[in-house]
DNA sequence: CCAAAAGTGTTTCCTTTACACCCATGC
DNA sequence: GCATGGGTGTAAAGGAAACACTTTTGG
C-alpha cells in the first residue's frame, strides 16, 4: 500500500527509485505488424536496438510521460489514437547502473497509405515483429520480453475489443480491416465469412454510403466505413488455431 | 525506454520516487466475494479503509515485494496460489506527502469451510465488494480505483482462464466451482449446462474417482475434482449479461 | 472476354440455452 | 414417502466454417 502502515522502513534512507515508461508503438506496413526501435547511441547496450521511452518528471502522470516520450523520441508527427498501459518491469537487475522501474504502454499508429521513406530513419525504425520473434533481432535491457508481452496483449485486443480499426485510417474498407487481422495474427481468414461478421456486430462499423474506391488492377469497388461506438466485441472475433 | 537517450535530464537532481506495491486479496466467503482491507493507523487518510500494501525495497523483485507485503500485513497464513500484476498508477497527486508509483497485484486466498472468526480482525477484514461497489465504502487513496480494475480483471479471467479452481480448496465439487462463477459475477448459472461445460473442456478438471461427500441436509453425494493443468479456456465460459 | 476483388447464399456442424427428467442421499 | 442437491437427456436456436456463387470493376 503507500507510505503509513510500515513506519519501520524509510524510503528516504535508500537509494531512490528511477521511474521510465516504454512504449511499444505498432503499425502494419505492407501487411506485416511492425514496432517502433531506436538504436542507442550511448551506453549500456550502445548500438542496440532498445524501445523508445525515458523518465516519467516529478510533477507528470505515467500516461502523460508515455505521450510526451513518444513525441520526443519518434519523427512520426501525429498522436497516437491507441495508447494503453499493459505491464511494469522492474527487476532489480534489469539496468546495470541504477534501480529503474519500468511501465510498459503499447501505442498503434494508423497504416500511412505512403509509407514515410527513410530520410533520418537511423535512429528511429519500424522493424516486422518477424524479425523479433525468429530471434533475429535481440534488444537491450528486458526490451524483448516487454516487446513480447505488448505483442502478446495487442494480438488478444484484436479478439475481443474494437481496437483493430485504430490501425487504419479513419475511414476504410472491410477488406482493409480484415488485412490488419491477418498481419496481427500473421493467418489467413475467409474474407466472406470476416465480412458477415464485423456487419453483423452491432456499433462495430459505421457506413459511410460511399461506395467509393477503385481497384488499382481489377476487382469491385468496396464500401467505406468508420468506426463506430463499440469498444468491446461480443461475441468476440475467434482467433484460428489458438485452440 | 530506460536512462541513456535523453541526457538533457538527470534524475538524480530530482527528489526520487517511491515504489510501492498495493494487494488486492480475493476470497469467497459465504458465497460472497470479498476482499481485505485494512484500517489506517496513521495519517494521512488515518482510520480509513485501504488496501494492504507498502514499499518495495531496493533489491527486490516488484513481485517478491508484493509476497512479502502480503505475508507482513495479513494474518493469513497460507500464501496466494495465484499472485498476478494488473496495473500501475503513478498520478503526481495520488499520494499527498510524496511522490509514489504503486505498482497492484491482486491474489487468490482459497476459500476455507471454516473462516476464522475474528480474532484481531480489528485490523484486516475481508469486505464484501458488493459494500465496495454500492458506495457505502470508501478507501484511501486511489485506492478504490485500484480494486475496482482488479474487480473488473477478475471477472474476465474467469471467463477466459481457470483461475476460478484457485478460489476453491484442492479438492472441490463442480457445485463448489459454480458456486465461485456465481460469487465473483453475482449471478445465476444453470447447473446442468455449468457441469458439462466445464466437463468438456479438456484438462480443466481431474476426476478423483472418490464419489466422496454427504450432503448436510440431503441431497446427491458429488464427485470430487482437482484443477487441471489448462490454465487457459477456450472456448470461454460466457458471463450472463455481458452483453 | 478474363482476372481480380467485393459481397451474398447456403449447407453443415458445433455450441449454447432452456428445461425436463433421473439419481442418490438425509430426514 | 418427501425434500434437496447432483447429474444427464434432449430439442430448439444461434453462431461459426467451408465454399459456391454473384457483382462490379480494370484490362
Amino acid at each position: 500500500m503507500d507510505p503509513g502502515t510500515t513506519p519501520d522502513y524509510d524510503p528516504q534512507a535508500f537509494p531512490p527509485f528511477a521511474v521510465t515508461v516504454d512504449i511499444v508503438v505498432m503499425t502494419i506496413i505492407e501487411d506485416e505488424l511492425r514496432v517502433l526501435l531506436i538504436r542507442r547511441a550511448v551506453p549500456p547496450f550502445r548500438d542496440s536496438w532498445a524501445l523508445p521511452g525515458g523518465f516519467v518528471r516529478p510533477d507528470e502522470d505515467l500516461s502523460t510521460a508515455a505521450v510526451r516520450e513518444l513525441a520526443e523520441e519518434t519523427s512520426i508527427n501525429q498522436e497516437p489514437d491507441h495508447l494503453e498501459q499493459f505491464g511494469t518491469y522492474g527487476h532489480p537487475d534489469r539496468d546495470p547502473r541504477m534501480r529503474v522501474v519500468s511501465v510498459g504502454y503499447w501505442a498503434i499508429i494508423p497504416d500511412l497509405p505512403t509509407p514515410k521513406g527513410g530520410s533520418d530513419a537511423a535512429y528511429a525504425e519500424l522493424v516486422p515483429v518477424a524479425e523479433l520473434e525468429g530471434g533475429r533481432i535481440r534488444l537491450a535491457f528486458d526490451h524483448d520480453r516487454i516487446v513480447t508481452d505488448a505483442i502478446a496483449l495487442a494480438r488478444s485486443s484484436l479478439e475481443n475489443t474494437t481496437i483493430a480499426t485504430r490501425f487504419c485510417p479513419p475511414e476504410f474498407t472491410i477488406s482493409d480491416l480484415r488485412r490488419v487481422y491477418e498481419a496481427v495474427w500473421d493467418s489467413k481468414l475467409d474474407p466472406g465469412n470476416f465480412q458477415r461478421k464485423v456487419k453483423q456486430t452491432s456499433e462495430f462499423l459505421q457506413p459511410l454510403n460511399q461506395t467509393t474506391r477503385s481497384g488499382d488492377k481489377g476487382g469491385r469497388p468496396a464500401a467505406l466505413w468508420v468506426k463506430g461506438p463499440a469498444e468491446k466485441l461480443s461475441p468476440p472475433l475467434s482467433r484460428p488455431d489458438s485452440n
